[in-house]
RNA sequence: GGCGGGAUAGCCAAGUGGUAAGGCACGGCUCUGCAAAAGCUGCAUCGUCGGUUCGAUUCCGACUCUCGCCUCCA
């Protein structure tokens, strides 16, 4: 089935064709690394993941890009706070991000470029918008594009949303005299050096200063990806003005298309509430780590919701997705245990024949719900329909036999490559509960329930259950 | 003020012009020394009011509530 996306420039629906072949340049924004990232932040960047794997699992090669911005004005300051450098302060958070995005089971994009390192490039880019006619440096110094020019070209501004511009309110939330802009929705490319800057500062042919925000992503994409390129994604807050900003530069600059699919990603609440440090519901990934969560329990439930629609993430969300997770652990886990033994279970043609029927199916309707624009919600239905299809089919020692186990475990690594949370970490479980578990499978041999009971109280005190199987035990860390 | 989303069971969340997926939680049963796991099973008429239709949760209108964006916030 044909790929649907959902492009914010049509506002509709879309199957998806790159402009190449099978290669897909898909390029998305990145974290202003001024801080650790927080669960909304997370959203966008699990849901970036999740349309990198679909493309892949759709067949598609694809070139993953996604910038690091290390410089800004709040990165600024508190270089300025902390008395550090600015690649000190910035490396230290953009690593932080790179192992939190490991930790979520992101696939690590191509390439990360950072601002910082493409200045050659945005002065160039800038360059160009200047000798187009469509940027102006301001008396202030700083360079600033001008969306009346832009627009005097016959250029769209305003292709990802509605705008009115003579309705906006502008200024609201920076005073307009900040800056001495020609008009008010003009915005920033270069910024004038100011000495707070400090020695955040590069030299330019407008004088000393820095890059605008929106620019470095024009830039940096460019390069990467080319003038014109297939999917560019971000958080729905981006649309305006950062997205439409960067169309209007890089189609400013270039005078060709900038991106085909625009794709744009939800916010989400935080227990029913709009994520506030003051309300005590700003998470970042450590620190539902610290309250005892996985990283792997905070992508599925991440992933439990279609990625347009405002998502409520809550800690008994949480909890419940560590449950739901333990469901399919338990039969992968038993399915690799199958495959693995030759024998123990028969091999039953019609039995084998009925397990690669439930596998196709899934794969079928997996791929129908996820290519219809990323319906992960009815993909996760089909996956826990297998599952219990799938369980049915284990015999009372747990057992199914290895061909028909190498076929579900084959179908699972399938919807998993696109889903992502297989990999369970290892446990090691202590010497101390082994032998205790030990004791404990001796006295049930010898019908002394009382102390088995008893030793069972007692691994569950330390934070482990023991499960009795049909040759010994099993393990779980609560 | 402008623009754009939402309202589906205790919670999270899909979906469809013909009487509602899935997960979590909860109850019953089977299995089990007891558990756990697993299986079976129970649990909603889809914000309110109108309209279109043989029939609407799904289409249209109004209303209520709610969320987001409107210059550097994913």
């Amino acid at each position: 089935m044909a790929l649907k996306l959902f492009n914010t420039l049509t506002r509709s629906a879309q199957e998806f064709t790159p402009l190449h072949g099978k290669k897909v340049g898909m390029y998305c924004c990145g974290p202003t690394v001024y801080d650790f990232a927080h669960i909304g932040n997370w959203r966008t960047f699990v849901f970036a993941d999740l349309v990198r794997r679909t493309l892949e699992f759709s067949g598609y090669d694809v070139t993953h890009v996604m910038n690091i911005t290390d410089v800004e004005d709040k990165i600024i300051k508190r270089v300025r706070e902390q008395k550090t450098t600015l690649r000190e302060f910035t490396g230290k958070f953009e690593t932080a991000f790179l192992d939190d995005l490991k930790a979520l089971g992101c696939r690590q994009p191509h390439q990360t470029p950072r601002a910082t390192e493409h200045i050659p490039e945005i002065i160039a880019l800038i360059e160009k918008l200047v000798a187009r006619g469509v940027a102006y440096q301001a008396a202030d110094g700083s360079v600033y594009f001008s969306i009346e020019k832009y627009r005097g070209c016959g250029c769209h501004y305003g292709q990802l949303l509605k705008l009115n511009l003579d309705e906006m309110r502008a200024g609201e939330r920076v005073a307009s005299d900040e800056y001495e802009k020609e008009s008010i929705a003009d915005f920033a490319l270069w910024k004038a050096f100011v000495p707070e800057d400090g020695d955040v500062t590069w030299d330019s042919p407008w004088g000393k200063g820095r890059p605008g925000w929106h620019i470095e992503c024009s830039a940096m994409s460019i390069k990467a990806l080319g003038e014109t390129f297939d999917l560019h994604l971000g958080g729905e807050d981006l649309k305006f003005p950062h997205h439409e900003d960067e169309i209007a530069q890089s189609e400013g600059a270039t005078g060709k298309p900038f991106v085909k699919f625009w794709l744009h990603g939800a916010h989400l609440l935080v227990e029913g509430k709009k994520m506030s440090k003051s309300l005590g519901n700003y998470f970042t990934l450590r620190d539902l780590v610290a309250k005892g969560f996985t990283a792997r329990e905070v992508r599925y439930l991440l992933l439990s919701a279609h990625y347009r629609e405002t998502f409520n993430f809550t800690l008994d969300g949480l909890t419940g997705a560590k449950s739901a997770l333990a469901r399919i652990d338990e039969c992968v886990s038993k399915l690799r245990q199958s495959a693995n033994i030759v024998g123990i279970v028969q091999p039953d043609q019609i039995k084998l024949q009925e397990q690669q029927n439930a596998c196709s199916n899934m794969l079928h309707d997996f791929t129908d719900a996820i290519t219809n624009d990323l319906n992960i919600s009815a993909a996760w239905a089909v996956v826990f329909e297998w599952v219990r299809e799938t369980n049915k089919r284990f015999k009372k020692n747990n057992h199914m036999a290895n061909d028909a186990a190498s076929v579900s475990l084959s179908a699972w690594e399938k919807v998993d490559s696109v889903l992502g949370v297989g990999k369970q970490a290892d446990i090691e479980i202590p010497e101390e509960i082994l032998s205790l578990a030990k004791t404990r499978l001796e006295a049930k041999g010898n019908r002394d329930f009382k102390k088995a009971d008893a030793i069972r109280d007692e691994l569950k005190a330390k934070g482990w259950l023991v499960e009795d199987m049909p040759l010994g035990f099993k393990f779980k860390k609560l």
